[in-house]
DNA sequence: CGCTGCTTTTACACTTTCTTAACGCCACGA
DNA sequence: TCGTGGCGTTAAGAAAGTGTAAAAGCAGCG
């Protein structure tokens, strides 16, 4: 059985959730604010957060961001409509799906199921595209069975284009995921890893494609 | 059930589109003026608002102005042609759409049925029209499921239209939220990416279409 | 202190994208 | 029939973004 925590300022909105959910099988807590939110993920180790991004108080996009500082868990986002900007902020900052009030009970579902499955393929210790090999427990990058040697930055870097291999990253994704929680503006020196991972991984590994003003696109070969 | 709410002096162009309303379902109450129109619309509270920009007394743009102070329902205008200024000044000032007497029954009731389903679809940071889907976090087109190569402004412009599929959006509105807070006036220019597009998304995606005078319009092919 | 490996900065050539301008077409009204 | 205005199309220069190399900071460490 799930455990399934909301975090939402609406009692109506929590209760009609609850049921739903409950009706599905899951173990429901509640959260009526951020604040709160954050200690009940703390405390009940939830397995898939639903969370509410119109928060009195604490903004929903800065729950997420503190949640992420230490929990993977499945974040499913609630918001109103016409915020597409808010939208993208939060799926760029790990947020994994949301739905757009009001929404029906079956989409949620839905949406629930494919999260939380999709976390757990995700969570493989490997990330595998073509020749590259990303061994995530022992920091180690492998192409064709051999190892090589990347620095850090070089690591998190292929990583996040890894995870998403096949599609486009935007450079702000990539920044705020490699380079999370820094001062320095990297944006600059962005290229410069690029252009260093392309030469490591040559002409055998996967290729990093530029999509000139958005992002980069790791393609298989 | 939807509830329309017809705003026309013509008792003669009321009766019509009240019949072609009523065999459609639609539950129809109307207005003569402006004034009324606006106390039927607090008080019936339709689903749908067809208002004539030629009325007597309060000016159409003024009604559509004191409505939009307290509601968002669709707001298709009818209009005579030859009044291009007054449409454009009616679209920005947040009617959804609008059809030219004379006009064909099927025209006006595939309007209505577009205004009013856009408020209700807009669920994931996903755009479909037809064969064409935007991925906003993705910032990628797909055309058939296969990935079409935009730049950042033909994105940005044809997000813009995705978003009000099947209704017109005008220059302004475009030039406002693609160009938002730069200098440069690329009013010319609009055209040229227009072309840019219409090439790429080539016969089988949606249709990029110009009302003269106006602005332009996505339709699905 | 100087070495070493990593990151960031700087610089410049190169590529892609954007803007501008020009021209032809078509619909419309005088 | 001829202007006129709006639009589609094309080409070319301007601007923005990217690849690459080299040098300059910046830690940790012997």
């Amino acid at each position: 059985m799930s455990k399934a925590l909301i975090i939402d300022d609406e009692q109506q909105m929590r209760r009609l959730l609850c049921m739903v959910l409950e009706s599905r099988g899951y173990e429901v807590c509640e959260a009526a604010d951020g604040q709160l939110g954050l200690q009940e993920a703390a405390f009940h180790r939830p397995d898939v957060v639903l969370l509410d991004l119109g928060l009195p108080g604490m903004n929903g996009i800065d729950v997420l961001k503190r949640l992420r500082e230490w929990s993977d868990v499945p974040v499913l986002i609630l918001s109103v409509r016409d915020q597409e900007a808010i939208k993208v902020e939060a799926l760029e900052n790990g947020a994994d799906d949301y739905v757009t009030k009001p929404f029906g009970t079956a989409e949620l579902l839905a949406r629930l199921t494919v999260i939380q499955r999709r976390r757990f393929t995700r969570q493989s210790a490997e990330i595998v595209v073509g020749a590259l090999k990303l061994d995530l427990l022992h920091h180690e990058a492998l192409l064709d069975d051999a190892p090589i040697k990347l620095t850090p930055t070089e690591f998190a870097l292929l990583k996040v284009l890894a995870e998403y291999a096949g599609r486009i990253v935007t450079q702000n994704q990539i920044i705020k995921q490699v380079w999370a929680g820094q001062t320095s503006d990297p944006s600059e020196g962005l290229r410069v890893h690029i252009n260093h991972l392309r030469k490591k991984l040559g002409e055998t590994g996967p290729r990093i494609v530029n999509e000139p003003g958005i992002g980069y696109r790791l393609e298989e070969s």
